[in-house]
DNA sequence: CGTTGTACTATACACTGTACGTTAGCGACA
DNA sequence: TGTCGCTAACGTACAGTGTATAGTACAACG
């Protein structure tokens, strides 16, 4: 049984930190020394907590879960599945880091399971068939993953001038006679891409379909 | 202007080995120092032809994108988008690095151009506006990059007995008190999760959304 | 032939995650 | 009260990373 801890240390102290670090610097950039030095403390003592990077990464991720709120109550169920993605949305954008723990891991954790409970029970209360709501859980789950990854990496691109300038080049070495529609298309894409209007075109999408299912 | 290459190297050299290394020893675990040990090279030889890592990842990528076919020709548009958007899952799940590629990475690249410009004229040709063929692509885009990415994901985890194994620990570990519904369906979540089945599941619901607004 | 530019090498630096062995200090029992 | 065991935290060390910098050998050109 683990003895009461000696005092300098705990896991939420060293989730917080690292998670100050993440947000500071960077999803790469960050190392478990990083952290370390910040808590004044060498880099091993962090193995008390954490069997390796990746299990302080599965904290962090369920810490950031914490922070979703449950679904809202007293709403049509399209509504609150719709607040539930949106949620997701805002939550990985003021955490880019959010977005790689997701991707990068399989989910764990007590914070995970509530905001999965969450959703999956609105699923079920709308009268879903089991598989379907599992199926549908994963649908938008990984819409939302995917969209929001992309948005970040968008926006990444747009605040970095060096990499804004290459892709200009690239878009006007681009000949419209290969590529006519690329051309003709390019300032809607940059336009368009990213934004709360993009993602609930798509989520919206999905979710007319969902309807249409209950319907019949 | 470049001269003749002294022989030993070139570009498409570079890019087919460390492939081949990105998929034998996976993504991560890929080095430049490896790559430059295949070709029986110093490290910085690669530097030749490629600014840094981040530039070989994109010509790595662009290589992939390389192997998409074009979307088929005198098939509806539904078909046709749904028969792209199958093929990328597919290259994906054959190159798994691909999705790391995609989704860390902003698209340059002349193949990735010609892809997006099959995926862009299905959709113009179909009679989406300017604006609205934008969005959908990216929706499109995004869905398959988010589906596809949880899909290895998953695929990884299933492969990893001791990741297994802590996976049935922590789903038993929750109360079926606090969470009821994720423990009813915790076996259709396993069993439903990743599979041509649940893609298509959430693509078809796109398509569907998709087609009732070019009816309108 | 000499000059120049390029393909590649050699060395070095500042980092990374973490395996291993050691120390210091608390909790509990004699 | 003394002592023993357990463990939090430390220090050292290792194998590895990407890449900056400087240098070397060779091909092509004037």
């Amino acid at each position: 049984m683990p003895r009461t801890p000696r005092n300098t240390l705990n896991p939420e102290l060293v989730v917080r930190t690292a998670l100050e670090l993440m947000e500071a610097k960077g999803a790469d950039g960050f190392s478990l020394r990083g952290v370390a030095a910040e808590l004044g403390v060498g880099p091993m003592a962090l193995y008390t907590y954490f069997r390796n990077k990746d299990d302080l990464y599965d904290a962090i991720r369920d810490h950031l879960m914490g922070l979703m709120p449950p679904p809202p109550e007293g709403l049509p169920w399209p509504d609150q599945v719709r607040s539930v993605c949106r949620d997701l949305r805002v939550l990985m954008l003021q955490h880019p880091c959010l977005a790689q723990l997701l991707a990068s891991r399989p989910l764990s954790g007590h914070e995970t399971a509530r905001v999965a409970e969450g959703l999956l029970s609105v699923l079920r209360s709308a009268g879903f068939e089991p598989e379907t709501a599992a199926r549908t859980h994963t649908t938008l789950f990984t819409y939302v993953l995917g969209a929001t990854t992309w948005e970040i990496q968008m926006a990444h691109e747009k605040l970095d001038p060096d990499a804004l300038r290459r892709l200009r080049a690239s878009m006007e070495s681009l000949s419209s006679r290969d590529f006519p529609t690329v051309v003709e298309l390019a300032p809607e894409l940059s336009r368009t891409t990213g934004g709360e209007k993009q993602f609930d075109y798509g989520l919206d999408l999905l979710l007319e379909g969902l309807i249409a299912r209950t319907a019949s």
